[in-house]
This record gives structure tokens, sequence and C-alpha cells, in this order.
DNA sequence: CTAATAGTGTCTCTGAGACACTATCTA
DNA sequence: TAGATAGTGTCTCAGAGACACTATTAG
């Protein structure tokens, strides 16, 4: 018979744009270890539930998000990762329009709340390492897949589209060369519609012709 | 006190390039279930074992091989994935060069043999998803990053080189396009010495410049 | 009118891929 | 000599990226 002495966790790095500024959300631990410090949303494996189900579970009590773009990261399992004993954590991203956010939605009284991801507070645990491994997936993601639909509202401008990238990598690519690009891999349609977004000429409103992952060499 | 009933498991695919084929070992399941059946190498991870030194203990009680390139791939959690009560495992992806295998270096007597990826037996678990898995992951990364280097011998051709690609991706691209554009990438140089190896030119050995993991577009 | 972004167009350079040619070995 | 692979070169086309220009709005 065998016997293992290993729990297991799930954690989840729940993305955003907002404010013009990547975003995570972070929980405040309100018991030792790291009492009063930030984590990442997570919590135990339940025995009748896969990881999926697992993340899904707390993504949603934390947001009230029930149909956010989840993707495994990575399972992380140094054997110090956690002073209470041996915890073997699998982390999953979450993708998410900041407007479906409901920080009040949860039922935990966990003080959620989002941070940009250049302003960080100190994290608990191994968090750091996680998120920063996240953060490199979801750039790389962003490059090859029309993932950043997931970020964006159903319909939005090219502009909006772009500012996204820009946000995400933090450097400023052409424009135009850019609008030019996402036109040309026939990933979004125009909705017809224009909307006035200043004091200047109104812009077309698209939307993504799939809603599923597709491999689109977007960068 | 948390209670969970979840067993933590590793397991890995370890490929190689034998007679112009692509390879993976796989072992014969001496108990219940799927008894007799093939299987990946795996096993339960110790208390005090990280995963990776799980499956580093795994492939080098099947291969001999203790240098062997090692990569996580993805954490199936599926309710039902063994019969025999909640398993989770992670799978680890091995590439080594088929010389360095000692199939009989395995303390096991699991009967481990090579198969070639296309002629193989029936699996058991859910093996087949998960060798699915790692055959995309491989194709994938051999794209990109000069992992291939771990599939061959210290100094090869650059033909040996094109091989591996011809044989994995089972297509055969332009061999002069390919070996240019290796040469214009600067991850590989002559060694100096040359090799016969039939009945024409003798062709020019070569060895990758560094053996480190690096971001390399090759296709 | 001006300021600001929307939207389209032009130019250049690089690289992928199709394909030709010469070099060097053994039988 | 023939047959095979090694190694290098040429050509064309598509796409990335730099940059110019016109369109449309509010004030």
């Amino acid at each position: 018979m065998i016997q293992q002495h290993i729990l297991m966790t799930v954690d989840g790095i729940i993305f955003t744009i907002k404010d013009q500024s990547l975003q995570v959300l972070l929980i405040e631990r309100l018991l030792p270890p790291f009492e009063h410090m930030r984590a990442l949303p997570g919590g135990y494996v339940l025995d009748n539930e896969t990881l999926e189900q697992a993340v899904y579970r707390e993504v949603q009590e934390e947001t009230g998000v029930n149909n956010a773009y989840l993707e495994q990261l990575y399972t992380f399992s140094d054997l110090d990762r956690d002073p209470r004993g041996r915890h073997i954590t699998c982390a999953y991203m979450a993708l998410m329009r900041s407007d479906d956010i409901d920080l009040q939605a949860g039922s935990d009284a966990t003080n959620a709340k989002l941070f940009p991801v250049n302003q960080l507070p100190e994290l608990a645990f191994d968090h750091k390492k996680i998120l920063n491994y996240a953060i490199q997936r979801l750039k790389y993601k962003l490059e090859y897949t029309n993932l950043v639909q997931y970020l964006l509202p159903e319909s939005f401008t090219l502009t909006e589209l772009y500012q996204v990238y820009d946000i995400v990598f933090q450097q400023d690519f052409d424009i135009r060369n850019f609008k030019k690009k996402i036109l040309k891999l026939n990933i979004v349609e125009p909705t017809g519609e224009k909307v006035v977004r200043g004091v200047h000429r109104p812009a077309m409103l698209y939307k993504f012709i799939t809603p599923d992952t597709a491999i689109v060499e977007i960068l």
C-alpha cells in the first residue's frame, strides 16, 4: 500500500487589462504562514474534482466570472515551497475582461484586489516565481494565438486591440503595420458599427470571427 | 487538518532517434491493472523528492542515462485515469541519443523496449493521450529551439541533422535550403574533421556551439 | 482653422523556398 | 566512367517594418 505525504493544490494567475495596464488578482492571506501578505488565489484539490475544476471553482469564487479562458501552466514541486509541509501546486492562467470581474462576488473574505504587474507587493510562498512564469507564458501566447480576445470586450476598435499588445509587451509597435497585419490575418471582422472615442475620426468596431483558440502569428 | 486521497505520480516519455525513426521507450506492466500491456515508464513521487528528481530517477533506472534533457509537459488529472483510485500524474519528456541507452541497466525487470511512434502497441491508462501530447510538444520545440542536439551525437553531419527533422516531421524539406538555414543561424560550427558516409564526397562534421537550450527558429 | 486618431498606401530589405550547378568520393 | 551525396549559388515572391498621406471628428 502506497503512502504519500504530499498535498496537491492549484493556483490561479488571473490576468486582465485595466487602466492601461496588465493586472493580476491577488488575495490577502488571513492566516499564517505569510499572514497579511498578498498571494495568488488557490487552494486544495478535492478528491473528486480535476485540476481544471478546482481552478475553475477558485476563479469563480474570487471574481464571479465563470467563462474565463483557463490554461494549465506548470506544476511546481520544490520541497521547501510551503513551510507547513510538502505541497505540490499546479498553476493555471486565467484571462478575463475587467468589466466581467466582480470582486464582491467572492464568498471568501479574502480581500481580493487587482494589482498592475509592474507594481507588485511582496508575495507569499514561491508565488513571485509562479507569476513571472505566467507573465512569460502570456506574452508568448499572445504572439502566436488569438487569445487576446479573452482580454477584450465583445466588440472593440483596432486601436484597443493594439493597445493590449502595447501594454503587455511594454513597447510601441507601429500601429499602422499592426492594423494591416491583423486585418490580413482574417481573425476579426467589422461589426458594421462605428464609435467615436474622442475628438477625431470615428473608428470601426470589430469582433473576433472565432471564439476558439487558434494558432495565428500576430507578432 | 486537510485530508486528501490523491496519489501523485510522474511519467516519462523518453524519445530517441533509432533506425531512421522516432522511438519511444515503453515498459511492460507486470501487475494488474493492464497486466502485460505496454505503458510509459513512471512511478510514485517520493515524499522528499521533486517531480524532476522523480522522473530523473525513473529515466535513469530504465535507460542508464543520467544526462538526458528533461522537460515538464503537462499534469493529467482526469478522475478515472487509474482504476485503482485517484492518481494525478505529471508527464515529462526526455530526449537522449540511442547510443547512450542501455536497456539492461534497468534494475527493474520491466522488459523496457523502444517502439517507433508510428508502430505503437496499445497502451495502458491514458498513456496514448499523454504520448500524443508529447509528440506534439517535441515537434513544436524542434521548430524553434536547438533541442535537436540532445537527439544527436556530439559531432554529426548536416545531413544527419537534416534527417532528424525529416524523420520527426515525416516530410522532406529541401535539404539544400535546410543546410543553408542552419549555417546562417550560427548554432553549429565545423569540428574540422570530415567523414566518409558512403560512395560519395565526404561530409564535414559539425557540433553545436552551445549545449544550452536556446530559442532559435529552425523551421 | 487645429489637433488628434482612423485608415490606406508606398518603399525597401530580408528571408523562405524552388531549383541549378559543381565537388568528391567508390566501384 | 556512373552514381551518389556534399556544398554553394541564383531567382522569385511574400512579408516585416519604416514612413507618407488622406479622412473625419470636436472645438
